[in-house]
RNA sequence: GGCCCGUUGGUCAAGCGGUUAAGACUCCGCCCUUUCACGGCGGCAACAGGAGUUCGAGUCUCCUACGGGUCACCA
C-alpha cells in the first residue's frame, strides 16, 4: 500500500488558532502512526489577507508543538514549492484543460466548472459516514477568478492530488463543500483523496471558539502559563477520545493511540478549567531542575533555600502565572494585621503568638538549622503542652510571611528564607506583637 | 429559508441490542496535614421529546425540538 501522506494547509494569518492546531495535530497523528508523512503546504492565494511574518509564526508553533513536518516551504520536498502563491501556473493548466473538455468555461474573466444538475453525488467521510447531496444542491463553481487566481477549492484539490495527499483531514466546515471536490476529482479523471472531516472547538454551545473571543490563540495559552505539551495533550482529547482510561499522554504516546473511531462527530465545547488542571498535572510531574528553571522567571530574588521553595511552589502552580502571587513575601513580609494570629482551628492569637514565637526563636537557634531537628524540638514542646504543633508553627508562618496562606508551613518558610533572614523577621514580629 | 450534519450528567466523554449507563474536570463531604495545596476515600449529577422495529433500545427507523455547518470570483 502506497505511503499515507497528509497535509496541514494553513493560511498565514499570523496567528494559531487552537481549532487550526488541533487539526494540524490529527494530521500529523495520523501521518505519523501510519509511517507516513506530514506536509505543510501554504495557502496564502488570497494576497490581500497577507500578512509580514504569518508563515513564521506558523513555523513556530509546529515546532514548539513537536509537530515536524516531512515537507514544507522551507524543508523542500519532492513536491515543491510548497506556497500556493508561487504554484499559479499549474492551477490555470488544469482549468484550460477542463474548458478544452468541455467541462468547464469561461464567463466574465472567470473559469467554472460545469457542474451536473442531475443525480447526486456521493462520497464518505471517514467520520461522519456516507453522505449524498443532490447535484441540484451544486453551483457551477468557479475554479479561476477573473485575476487569474485559482479559488481556494480549485487550488487544494489541483496541490492535493499533485503532492499525493491520501488523507485530507479538516474542519467540519468543509463537509458542505466535499461533494463540489469530489466533482472536480471526477471531472479531473483522479482518484479523491480520503475525506476525514473534524468538528469544531466551541466557546459555547453556540459559538465557535474564535479570534473575537481573545484567547483561542497557542500564544495566548503559553503567555498565561500553559505548558505546551499540556495545551497538546488537552486539545488532543476535545473531540477525540482513547481506548483506555489513561488521559494523560505525551506526543509520541498519542500517537500510538491515535485513530479515528475515537473521533466524535458533535462539536466539544472548550473548557479552560480543565485545561488548567491538566496543565497542573503536567507542572506537577516535571522534574524538579525543569520545574526550577521555568519558576525562576517568576520568582524574582530568589531566598536562600530556593529547591526548597520550588518542592512548595511545584504541587501548588497549575499556570506558571500564578507563582508570582505566591511569592511575594521573600522580599519582605507582607503588611499585615495583628488579627491574622487569630486562629481558630489553630487555638493562636496574638497572645499566644508572642510566646510561640519567642520558643520559636529559641528552638530555632539553640538547634542545627534543618528541618528535622527543628521540627522535633516544636514537637516535643507542643507534646509538653499538649497543643497541636499548629500553635507553634501558624504563628512562626504568620512572621515570616504576613499571609494567611503560604506555599508551606510556617518551618518550611523558615527553611527557605534561612536561619539568619528568619531569625530577624521573627524579630520584627515580636516587637509588633509587644 | 434549502441542503448536509449532530444531540449521553454543568463540561470532555465511554457505550456500538441485554451494563447497577464507565472514567475525567467542576462541586460537596471525609481522611492526611504546621496554612494552602498535593495525595487518598466517598458523594451529587445524564441517554432532548415522541412514535415505531424487537422478547428486549442510549444503541436500529421515522417525526419533532434544539444546536452546528454551508449555500462567495473568502480561505
Amino acid at each position: 500500500m502506497a505511503q499515507i501522506r497528509t497535509r496541514f494547509a494553513p493560511s498565514p494569518t499570523g496567528f494559531m488558532h487552537l481549532g487550526v492546531l488541533r487539526t494540524a495535530l490529527y494530521a500529523w497523528l495520523y501521518a505519523k502512526k501510519h509511517n507516513g508523512a506530514f506536509i505543510l503546504r501554504i495557502e496564502d492565494t488570497d494576497r490581500t489577507r497577507y500578512v509580514e511574518g504569518a508563515v513564521d509564526v506558523i513555523y513556530e508553533t509546529l515546532k514548539i508543538c513537536g509537530l515536524n513536518w516531512d515537507e514544507g516551504p522551507d524543508v523542500g520536498g519532492d513536491f515543491a514549492p510548497y506556497i500556493q502563491s508561487e504554484r499559479r501556473d499549474s492551477y490555470m493548466k488544469y482549468a484550460l484543460e477542463l474548458v478544452e473538455k468541455d467541462m468547464a468555461y469561461h464567463q466574465d474573466g472567470a473559469i467554472r466548472q460545469k457542474t451536473p444538475s442531475v443525480g447526486n453525488t456521493v462520497f464518505r467521510d471517514e467520520i461522519f459516514g456516507e453522505i449524498t447531496v443532490n447535484n441540484t444542491e451544486i453551483e457551477d463553481q468557479v475554479l479561476i477568478k477573473s485575476d487569474g487566481m485559482p479559488t481556494y477549492n480549485f487550488a487544494n484539490v489541483i496541490d492535493d492530488h499533485l503532492m499525493n495527499i491520501t488523507h485530507i483531514i479538516r474542519g467540519s466546515e468543509f463537509l458542505s463543500s466535499t461533494p463540489k471536490y469530489i466533482l472536480l476529482y471526477e471531472a479531473l479523471g483522479w482518484k479523491p483523496p480520503v475525506f476525514i472531516h473534524v468538528s469544531p472547538i466551541m466557546r459555547d454551545e453556540n459559538n465557535k471558539l474564535s479570534k473575537r473571543d481573545g484567547d483561542a490563540y497557542v500564544s495566548d495559552f503559553i503567555e498565561k502559563g500553559y505548558l505546551i505539551e499540556a495545551v497538546i495533550n488537552y486539545i488532543a482529547l476535545l473531540g477525540w477520545s482513547p481506548k483506555g482510561e489513561n488521559e494523560f499522554f505525551t506526543l509520541d504516546e498519542l500517537m500510538n493511540e491515535f485513530s479515528l473511531d475515537g473521533v466524535s462527530k458533535s462539536p466539544a465545547i472548550f473548557d479552560e478549567l480543565k485545561m488548567r488542571t491538566v496543565n497542573a498535572h503536567y507542572i506537577r510531574n516535571l522534574a524538579p531542575e525543569k520545574f526550577k528553571e521555568l519558576a525562576l522567571p517568576f520568582i524574582g530574588n530568589p531566598p536562600e533555600n530556593v529547591d526548597v521553595l520550588c518542592a512548595a511552589l511545584q504541587p501548588r502552580t497549575e499556570l506558571l502565572t500564578d507563582i508570582a502571587s505566591q511569592v511575594d513575601f521573600i522580599e519582605k513580609p507582607c503588611d499585615y494585621e495583628l488579627d491574622l494570629y487569630n486562629n481558630k482551628k489553630m487555638k493562636t492569637s496574638p497572645e499566644t503568638a508572642l510566646v510561640a514565637l519567642g520558643e520559636a526563636l529559641w528552638a530555632i537557634k539553640e538547634h542545627e538549622f534543618s528541618r528535622d531537628d527543628i521540627y522535633n524540638a516544636f514537637k516535643a514542646l507542643a507534646d509538653d503542652s499538649e497543643v497541636k504543633i499548629g500553635f507553634f508553627l501558624y504563628p512562626l508562618q504568620v512572621a515570616l510571611t504576613g499571609k494567611q496562606t503560604a506555599p508551606g508551613g510556617g518551618l518550611d518558610i523558615c527553611i527557605m528564607l534561612g536561619k539568619e533572614e528568619s531569625v530577624k523577621r521573627i524579630r520584627t514580629a515580636i516587637e509588633k506583637l509587644s
